[in-house]
DNA sequence: AAGATATTGTTAGTGTACAAATAGATTTTG
DNA sequence: CAAAATCTATTTGTACACTAACAATATCTT
């Protein structure tokens, strides 16, 4: 393959993989909810909804249920613990596992924000017809 | 809201949101990626890829075509170069600018590896049905 | 009951990603 | 021309995300 003035020609177009697709969506997407929501970040409010939906739960299952490993998970309730949203406490039956629990303050702000929260999804979701967006959505999670 | 044994129904389905299902998507993609290509992460091949088409490109230039910040685009470089797959050197004319331009090496593993790429691309998607890959890509693309 | 196996959480290390502050170089503008 | 604005790259700090190795506890198997 030969150099034309420093562009060299190649069947491998960056802007058109998926992978590239993604990350730009998802830089967009973090945006937006930085502006939305800048006290949680989008992790931090995932693990809270699944513990307000789902009420104490061990640890490493709250990762599971929010697809998040042993070790990161970790981390988002180390955050989420200093700031007051969520309280752990050892299990006695299983001397293993902590009980993760949310908090009353935590419960608030997730009540507060939930709306916030539907509002960043859709606008992250908006430079497509309402038809696209459902199609978009259906395709997305067969992705996963 | 009424708890209800433990369950505190809600109308956030945190597995529909759009932000949730990207990062599973390309959670999926990651691990695709690492498996095919262990030798560098998906963002230091994209970077090795523009370089490759464009040539000696400024290390910001680099970022705007890869969609990095100048902060992520300089470690990722870093990496690169520590790895031998580009050379850095200061513009003469411009003394801010770094020059970025592959190595030999570099573009040889860009080579040898352009297809393998693209065999992860296609392995992303092959959950979707040609068209549906078609329209998925299409959808998001303009999600950014 | 003993030994093998599995699960739960922690720690350390690597690699994105972005914000904000800094500093130097260049360009624009009054 | 000089001041202001812009551009380029660096540094620091915070936050995911994953791998691998580890310790403690629980469970399964013989």
């Amino acid at each position: 393959m030969d150099k034309i003035a420093g562009f060299t020609p190649t069947d491998y177009d960056l802007d058109a993989q998926v992978g590239f697709l993604l990350r730009r969506a998802t830089q967009r997407y973090l945006a937006l909810f930085a502006r939305q929501i800048p006290t949680l970040t989008s992790t931090q409010f995932a693990a809270l909804a699944k513990l307000y939906q789902l009420g104490p739960t061990s640890q490493n299952a709250l990762g599971r249920a929010t697809a998040m490993d042993a070790a990161t998970i970790k981390g988002v309730i180390d955050r989420l613990r200093k700031k007051g949203m969520v309280a752990s406490t050892r299990d006695d039956e299983d001397q293993r596992r902590i009980f993760v629990e949310i908090t009353e303050v935590g419960g608030e702000l997730f009540e507060r924000d939930r709306t916030r929260a539907l509002d960043i999804s859709a606008d992250t979701l908006s430079p497509l017809s309402p038809e696209e967006q459902t199609q978009f959505l259906a395709l997305l999670a067969r992705l996963t």
